[in-house]
DNA sequence: GTCTATACCCGGATAGAC
DNA sequence: GTCTATCCGGGTATAGAC
């Protein structure tokens, strides 16, 4: 199944956007330069141009490649429990909290969507306006709420003390899909 | 009222701090530099550093300042109108979208809270928790939300045709504070 | 308080040999 | 496909003259 941007890449490309992602990962953005990531696989940096258009391109094979790997989290905690937008919300912080710099590197500017594969982006958003019983509003108001939550963890705005599971809880049980009589099935 | 961080700055350097706030405000972070500070006062980059320490100083002047500036609009929003966490949170994106590069700025990083006037960020987050009937979850929940609305709208990451007042509005009825029976007085 | 000159670092990217 | 050499741009910051 073709589920990374970057399997349109040739074999030695996607060397590259590995080590760049390890480098990402590692050091944060300020690491991420063609040099450190042509050292760290044992070349010089022009040697990358061989392979790779540009640093631009190697960036949206990252937010490509992090993107299909929410997705793939999201189905599979969407699937998992029986609530599914608490399900969801809780493997975003952790896929969000595990990838910092990558996480911020997918959110912190427009998404290149005429760069990502086609469709990569809703199925991503599908299982959030699954799971808020299809309301949209509730949807993007349950994703505002997470990336801001995350995104505050992540640049220590709140207060050591803060109890954030349940600043977290508080705010699933707020957009998630109201419960019917009997049977949600 | 001593409210803004840059008042304890000699009057030279708050003419430097204006001067960088234009341009980051017009030209965005990566102009924000110091030759371009000085260019606009007319003088050399060097001449900056007889009045700032560094640059990393000019940027705290700055933060201090668009949070003195959000706490002041808070407190207006909230004895403005009869519902205080939706004036707030008018307030806020209001605040941001007019000023987008300082906003990020302000938020992208941890606070330099050991630099800020004493009090500073209570004040800005007092507001909400009021707003919030003085639940602390509720109102890091709220802020989250806010913050997670605002950042996702300048980075475009909504569909154009999202109704992001809608999505507001689900937000603010969700983290509001439950309306007591009779007075809330 | 401003200047010139400059040190020192970094980055992305290209040309052309091998 | 890799190399060396290099271009060209940028940045923060300091020294020392005036």
């Amino acid at each position: 199944m073709a589920s990374s941007a970057s399997e349109a890449l040739t074999p030695r490309a996607r060397e590259i956007v590995a080590a760049a992602r390890l480098i990402l990962e590692q050091e944060g953005p300020d690491g991420l330069s063609m040099r450190a990531i042509a050292e760290r696989l044992g070349i010089r940096a022009p040697s990358l141009y061989k392979h790779v258009a540009d640093k631009e391109t190697l960036e949206v094979a990252l937010i490509s490649d992090g993107l299909a790997e929410i997705a793939e989290t999201f189905e599979s905690a969407a699937a998992a429990g029986d609530d599914p937008l608490a399900s969801i919300a809780c493997a975003y912080r952790g896929w969000a909290l595990a990838h910092p710099h990558l996480y911020r590197l997918m959110m912190d500017r427009p998404l290149p969507r005429d760069r990502l594969a086609p469709g990569l982006e809703d199925r991503a958003a599908a299982t959030v306006v699954a799971a808020t019983g299809g309301d949209p509003d509730a949807a993007r108001a349950a994703f505002a709420f997470a990336h801001g939550m995350v995104v505050l963890e992540l640049n220590e705005r709140f207060p050591p003390a803060a109890d954030l599971d349940a600043a977290w809880n508080r705010g699933v049980a707020a957009f998630g899909r109201r419960r019917e009589r009997g049977s949600g099935a």
